[in-house]
DNA sequence: TATGAATGAGCGTTCATTCAT
DNA sequence: TATGAATGAACGCTCATTCAT
């Protein structure tokens, strides 16, 4: 009895899942609506919730699947070496965070948690990103002077930095890459 | 005759940010309803929009004057020499954008411009903050390995962080100031 | 379950249509809001267009139920025999449709129906009371030389221009009863 | 001096007419707003309302002009004798009158005047519409046995009928000619 | 759990008309 | 006469969220 109610409540959350992902497929994540979901995968509008605390929520457990599966892509490689290295690295990343304003902003919202039960799937995400490049930065030859959290801190902080300078016209003149590229030679490399 | 219409145009403007500003003052950014404006403006609701796009066209201008008064008392002292001096100089500033969660969304949102035309208010302060600390760094005794530009530009990148964290409890051990000072330290101190 | 829910709407619809209602009686069809009505009925503003698409759509529908209390009252006593029979006979609602120049208006407006789907109330009723005429004609001592359906839509027309000129002080020397009576002597009576 | 001034008011009030009349050539009756009108007149506003009591007295003015237009070309003609050749002498004012929905409810609504002061553009070409009916009448062979004075109001009454159900698709069965014809036949044919 | 009608605060908009200059 | 900023009263709408069933 128990399992089978489980297994609705299961199915149900799934079909709400994959019907978001279908209509942030075919409209982007800015333009989702929780009726468009709803109607998409069969259930009412109450259901949403009865799943989901708010549409955030959901949100935020999309654009995370959507990250963490960049940074699968980011581990599975040889770790990189160099500054060029670890940007293409980390490219899909950067590129899935950039792909919409609305998905930047709503990163950037959810990036920290203010508490730790409150610790979602994007705040997860900034730290495992956090986690990676330091720990390629260990193995890598970079400026000792300073501990590797604190450069990993500090790519994290320019990438932003860079990310954001994307959805900027006035910028443009330099591409992300190059502009992330000299941020990073000069945060990593040991001036000596 | 054209100079007095216009002098009315300026008045009514006037009272509308003004109003503005008195309700900010009393109940924060976030809150802030057209309605209570025009009201507290004396003046119809057609006469907003005839005036601002939308509200957060508003919003912009006042954060923007603000801010643009932050870095005027940043500008006015002697120009801070080093990390701390600096940290403390942009004090005010960086006080201001994190007073509301609101209002640092609001400017990470407008930071940039997407076309020359657009360059609001929040996106002419982040340049003006960027050069303001590329002129301090120039006549500092900082690393000379790159440009103050590209200096100036990481500042801004790490205050940017810095500030993010502080909305995010867990990394609260550690204060804004402390945080701060540990990037601008890596990055601008002359390793060598 | 299905219908308790449903229940529910209809009992709301009905708060709305008898808060319009109220609305109209002491301030009359023009000068209804939709902010009065769903003040009146306890209900939200969004409730309101939950259920009608807009202003209009409830403008048709409460004229529509008076006009077809009209007929209704028309069509219970005897049927009338003669021209001035048929004016008694239609007087409460040639009087309904003229008591105010926006419920004429809007009954032009919407007299027609640009396709099947869009019969809305006020169509269906002058649907009905070319319907209600005709029979009468038929069970009357009128010219036979030409069909019911004919005599009825010419009926309608007459009546129509009756009441247009009842709006119009040129024209009232004569009264709106003595006008369409001449016009449906010279219509209805047979020649020869 | 006064001429100066006549000559100033008369060429400005051109300039509105003929702005008028081109806005709405490109986007009809309906969408004509004053804004519109004084931007590509090139005056202020304020001068419209010193030319024009409100909107709907332009909107008078350009829909009488066309259909007086109309109805001059009815006149130039030989007066037609059948019904046939009546409806085919008024087809340009019918179908002028139909062009567009908002154009015919105009009509409708300043079809009579509420004062003799009050005649304005509209109700004068209705009159006027009505006495050319009347002489063709009594040229013609028609009915003899009531005057022709209510046999054109007749006229009137069917052609607003025929009209109405123009923007009817449920009648769209029969067209406008055809339904006029058959109402015309059955009133103004002398049955004996 | 599931349902879906109801909520509700507020935004943006409309646009003919007025009025002080 | 001309100007054009200001008016102002609704309307329509949004849409995540709640709650009684």
């Amino acid at each position: 009895m128990q399992k089978a109610i489980q297994n609705r409540t299961i199915k149900t959350r799934a079909k709400l899942l994959s019907a978001a992902e279908a209509v942030i497929q075919s409209d982007g994540y800015q333009a989702l609506r929780v009726e468009e979901v709803v109607k998409a995968a069969g259930v009412a509008k109450g259901t949403f919730f009865a799943h989901f605390n708010d549409k955030d929520a959901l949100m935020e457990i999309l654009i995370g699947e959507r990250l963490n599966a960049c940074l699968d892509q980011a581990e599975a490689g040889t770790p990189p070496k160099t500054v060029p290295e670890i940007i293409a690295a980390l490219e899909p990343a950067h590129s899935f965070m950039t792909s919409e304003r609305y998905v930047f902003d709503l990163l950037i919202r959810y990036s920290g948690a203010t508490a730790v039960a409150d610790i979602g799937p994007i705040a997860y995400c900034f730290e495992r990103y956090f986690r990676v490049v330091m720990l390629w930065l260990e193995a890598a030859d970079m400026r000792k002077d300073v501990s590797s959290e604190l450069l990993a801190e500090g790519v994290q902080a320019f990438a932003i930095q860079a990310m954001s300078l994307r959805f900027c016209a006035l910028h443009s003149a330099t591409t992300f890459t190059d502009r992330l590229e000299t941020y990073l030679d000069a945060w990593l490399t040991p001036t000596g």
